[in-house]
RNA sequence: GCCCGGGUGGCGGAACGGCAUACGCGGAUGGCUCAAAACCAUCUGUCCGAAAGGGCGUGCGGGUUCGAAUCCCGCCCCGGGCACCA
């Protein structure tokens, strides 16, 4: 039986199972990995990491999954494990913890589908997520673990609403201030009462009291407001613009997804944005991130005019990037939805309206009917299929006529769903002559088309974007933009027609969701129907029990369907008796739930002080591990460029502002590890089939006996190629799936997984066990006698290597050098029969952060008692890195011809001496002109010859 | 359409402007063995050549440089983001 033919002692899976078990067992009885705060409940040991130096890495928070891990997922945790247990041997103290956002669409929808309660399917989730993960032996501190499903966690999820409901933006001092700090300036006149909730603009000592309480709401960071929001009956909810795709469609589901106008609840982050873009300066992020938020919060400098509408007191109002080209707005548009359109519109159509004008279709007979069918045109229509039908412009004239405030003009007023409500002011000045958009429309529609800025000589184009000097454009004439702009800028503000502008493409963060599976919003209504807060000691809120949580089920494309929250089914729970100041009184709670994203903006904080009941996080410990400039390292998926990290660096920043946190921005240094990618097999018809049924034969691929087409993707439930990761610990063990996948390719790019590959680094395991022990008795084979001098060089040559390449994380290259020392000492074993042990035990050392049971055990056998976790990693001796003699290439003409040795720091001469001595290159040299020699000391010469 | 990444052996991937292909997988040959596995050793970009040696080689085409995978310009392909954003 080749079982009993395999050597009782040698490093294979079943043995890798049991040392992993056994260290698995002691970090946790004997608190390995508990990181000390400085102060409160979790300080026990804190005197023995006083002095150092403090890291916190962390991983993105993920959802705990119904189908498992798959051998993707792990990926960067080990590598923020291999990080942070490299450092604690550097003599930080280390802060990992790990975590779930369980709350939200993807832990709900899963319980749907599979017929649970989201309670019952999260816990389990969790337990089996635990579990997979401790097989992984990562080095988290467990009692920092958090979820967001757990009721003392969104206690402070929604106390931390309470401070952005409680707080307003003081634009003067840029930043957000208590509620009642603006209350008390209305009271006492330093400050007016400007808001759309008081039109007439009195004072605040003429405000009845509901006025008032609706001024002092509509100031708030948190806010409820009626507005086009994104409504997706497929998930029976209200998204936010970044939780829906470019086409359209829910980001969760792929549901359509439609625009109306509802009262939500939303977020002031647009406040925010320009501090959001100016501090991603201070982050060491990939630029690639940085730019997909600068993309997202979209600045543009441009301006504001205001065109009068003739015969009304009205003003249309438009932002514009060129305001330089003012001159050429030869008509206006207004999105569709805008207000403005309907206190604009004539009884009667102008006269000489052309029909084109009147209507897309041609059978309006008043400005208000064309209007009316046009709307409900653009309104039908969604995102995809707007798309789908092109660029092609539609549009409705409004039978209004602006007056273009540079030269007096009349100009036509269409609408347009070209133009976006949601965008500037929802209404644009058209300028055909410098706007491709414009151009196209101003074609349809036999508009005007005047240049304001001069073409070059050998443009052949439409509208013209380049630079030139201004025409037909009065006083800003041979200006170029850039001066034009300054000037029409002036212009504007000195005829009350405007003024330069700052536009965002970023929109306040949609808050409320109608489903169940969320944190409650600590909020109640009164009679008058106008919010209140839970006071904070009356947290939390809990979510009520409901047998019946799932939303209302809606046809996906029914757009005029309505959100029904679920949680105004639970009757008990919705009616409350509170004292909030006037005396108990009877309260209905909000029953909107707040969206995934909520629980994710600051688990990285609750980690630092996850015991604390009386403040979201004691400024003593926030202090010690978030100063000065946050987490040190945060490693997650490109995924969340821009929904949780732009979130949670907002939250960071009102906490901040509002002296809760002492660091403006959460995650210093952002790394974004790749994907790992699986084969996937399509059938003819192109779907997509179970990986594992799928068989090779002759170099083609079989589905039973159909063939299928190979292709590689992202590992997932969604291309039925997920690989478990218990199956490879079964095999390998996990030490052998961390040093795989550590090993397969840099940490931050995709790449293939290929279980054969894995027969690498399992056997190099192997070898190393092999170099320290006998297979067959167990025995150390390990000597006291010292190394030789050529190995001792090899071994802190990799030392100075494998630090580096750790410290940037660069695993795989420090696993390559650590193959190579591994590699060398079997020569030594076979020759010596023994390995010296100056050599095997910092091998263990810097093997243990990758591979830390087989590190732990080996150290052990060794002869030490305890663990390795805190011994010192090796450090390089500088003396033998340099070499006494050194191998030089030398070209000629830049190619290479021969190798000299010469001893190390030898003069430029002297090499190039050495180089004309060696027979093949005198040889080459010989009858030719040398023009020139390069000597690159100790690295290369070169004889440039004719 | 615009904006980012990225294209290196049969495969995963190395390479401060200075020996391209480290390390691993796969493959070949040899050792050990009755034999196989395992293990150990050597070789393994490609073409010409018996060999010595030489030609060609980092997606394609140019350029800078004594010297380019690396820097610059123009293309092609793959992946991602944004997309009527005024």
């Amino acid at each position: 039986m080749s079982e009993d033919a395999a050597p009782k002692h040698r490093y294979d899976a079943r043995l890798a199972n049991e040392i992993e078990a056994k260290w698995q067992d002691y970090w946790e009885s004997e608190r390995t990995f508990l990181a000390p705060n400085p102060v409160g409940g979790l300080s026990e040991g804190f005197d023995q990491a006083k002095g150092k130096d403090k890291l916190y890495v962390l991983d993105m928070f993920p959802y705990p999954s119904g189908a498992g891990l798959h051998v993707g997922h792990p990926l960067g945790y080990i590598g923020t494990d291999v990080f942070g247990r490299f450092h604690r041997m550097n003599g930080r103290n280390v802060l990992h913890a790990f975590g779930y956002d369980a709350f939200g669409l993807p832990a709900e929808q899963y319980a749907l589908e599979t017929g649970q309660h989201p309670r019952d399917a999260t816990e389990a989730n969790i337990a089996t997520m635990r579990r997979q993960l401790r097989a992984l032996g990562l080095a988290h501190d467990p009692r920092r673990s958090v979820a967001t499903t757990d009721v003392p966690y969104y206690r402070w999820t929604q106390w931390i609403f309470l401070q952005i409901f409680e707080s307003w933006y003081d634009d003067a001092a840029h930043k957000a201030r208590p509620i009642t700090e603006l209350v008390a300036e209305l009271e006492s006149g330093k400050r007016e009462p400007r808001s759309a909730a008081n039109p007439d603009g009195k004072p605040w000592k003429d405000l009845d009291e509901r006025t008032r309480r609706e001024v002092v709401d509509s100031y708030r960071l948190a806010f409820r407001e009626e507005a086009l929001v994104n409504w997706c009956p497929g998930l029976g909810t209200v998204l936010a613009n970044e939780e829906v795709t470019a086409d359209g469609r829910s980001d969760r589901g792929n549901f359509p997804v439609f625009k109306k106008p509802l009262k939500q609840w939303m977020l002031r982050i647009t406040k925010y944005a320009e501090r959001l873009l100016a501090d991603l300066d201070l982050l060491d992020w990939p630029e690639p991130i940085k730019l997909m938020q600068r993309n997202w919060i979209g600045r543009s400098a441009g301006a504001l005019i205001r065109f009068p509408i003739e015969g009304y007191d009205e003003r249309i109002e438009v932002f514009t990037t060129r305001p330089d080209t003012v001159f050429g707005a030869t008509y206006m548009v207004l999105a569709p939805e805008h207000p403005l359109v309907d206190r604009i519109v004539p009884g009667d159509w102008p006269p000489a309206t052309a029909p084109a004008w009147r209507g897309t279709f041609g059978t309006e007979r008043t400005p208000a009917e064309a209007i009316t069918e046009y709307r409900a045109f653009a309104a039908t229509k969604t995102e995809m299929e707007r798309q789908a039908e092109g660029r092609e412009k539609t549009g409705v004239f409004t039978g209004a006529f602006a007056k273009n405030p540079a030269n007096g003009e009349a100009i036509p007023v269409f609408i347009a769903d070209y133009v976006l409500m949601g965008y500037g002011t929802g209404a644009i000045m058209a300028v055909p002559g410098q706007d491709e958009r414009d151009w196209e429309f101003a074609e349809q529609f036999e508009l005007p088309i005047v240049r304001t800025v001069e073409p070059t000589p050998e443009f052949d184009g439409k509208a013209f974007l380049g630079d030139g000097p201004a025409i037909n454009s009065g006083f800003l004439d041979g200006l170029n933009i850039v001066d034009a702009k300054h000037k029409i800028g002036e212009w504007l503000v000195a005829n009350d027609a405007g003024e330069p502008t700052i536009n965002y493409k970023l929109r306040d963060w949609l808050f409320s969701r109608q489903r169940y599976w969320g944190e409650p919003f600590p909020i109640v209504f009164g009679e008058d129907g106008l919010p209140r807060a839970v006071p904070a000691d009356a947290l939390p809120v809990e979510l009520p029990e409901l047998d019946d949580f799932r939303p209302a089920s809606l046809d996906e494309n029914d757009a005029e369907s309505d959100p029904e929250p679920p949680l105004a089914r639970a009757e008990r729970w919705l009616e409350v008796e509170l004292d909030l100041g006037d005396g108990p009184q009877k309260y209905v709670r909000e029953t909107n739930t707040m969206p995934q994203w909520a629980g994710s903006c600051w688990y990285y904080l609750r980690y630092l002080d996850p015991t604390n009941e009386d403040a979201l996080i004691d400024p003593a410990i926030d202090e010690y591990w978030m100063n000065p400039n946050g987490v040190d390292l945060y490693v997650g998926g490109v995924e969340h460029a821009v929904l949780h990290l732009l979130y949670a660096r907002f939250w960071q920043k009102v906490l901040f502002d509002l002296g809760h946190v002492s660091t403006r921005e959460p995650f210093h240094r952002l790394y974004n590890q790749g994907y790992i990618q699986a084969p996937a097999f399509r059938d003819s018809r192109g779907i997509v089939v179970e990986a594992t049924e799928v068989t090779e034969r002759d170099g083609s691929y079989f589905h039973g006996d159909n063939e299928v087409a190979r292709e590689f993707g992202k590992m997932g439930k969604s291309l039925k190629n997920a690989i478990a990761p218990d199956d490879i610990y079964r095999d390998y063990g996990a030490d052998t799936l961390r040093l795989y996948e550590m090993f397969m390719g840099p940490l931050d790019a995709s790449r293939p997984w290929s279980t054969a590959d894995i027969a690498g680094v399992y056997k190099f395991l192997q070898r190393v066990w092999r170099n320290v022990l006998d297979e067959d008795s167990g025995e150390l084979h390990v000597s006291d006698e010292p190394a030789d001098d050529e190995t001792r060089r090899v071994l802190h040559r990799t030392i100075a290597a494998v630090r580096e390449d750790m410290g940037e994380l660069k695993f795989n290259t420090a696993i390559a050098r650590l193959f190579e020392l591994n590699n060398h000492l079997t020569q030594v074993v076979t020759q010596r029969g023994s390995a010296p042990r100056e050599v095997v035990e910092p091998m263990v050392l810097m093997l243990a952060p990758l591979t830390p049971h087989v590190g732990e055990e080996l150290w052990q056998r060794l002869g030490h008692a305890g663990s390795l976790a805190y011994e010192p990693f090796p450090e390089a001796d500088p003396t033998l890195l340099v070499e006494d003699e050194i191998e030089v290439p030398v070209q000629v003409k830049g190619k290479v011809r021969a190798q000299v040795r010469v001893p190390a720091g030898t003069s430029d001469e002297t090499l190039e001496q050495a180089a004309r001595d060696d027979p093949r290159i005198a040889a080459l040299l010989d009858g030719v002109t040398i023009r020139k020699v390069i000597v690159v000391p100790g690295r290369l010469v070169n004889f440039v010859t004719d």
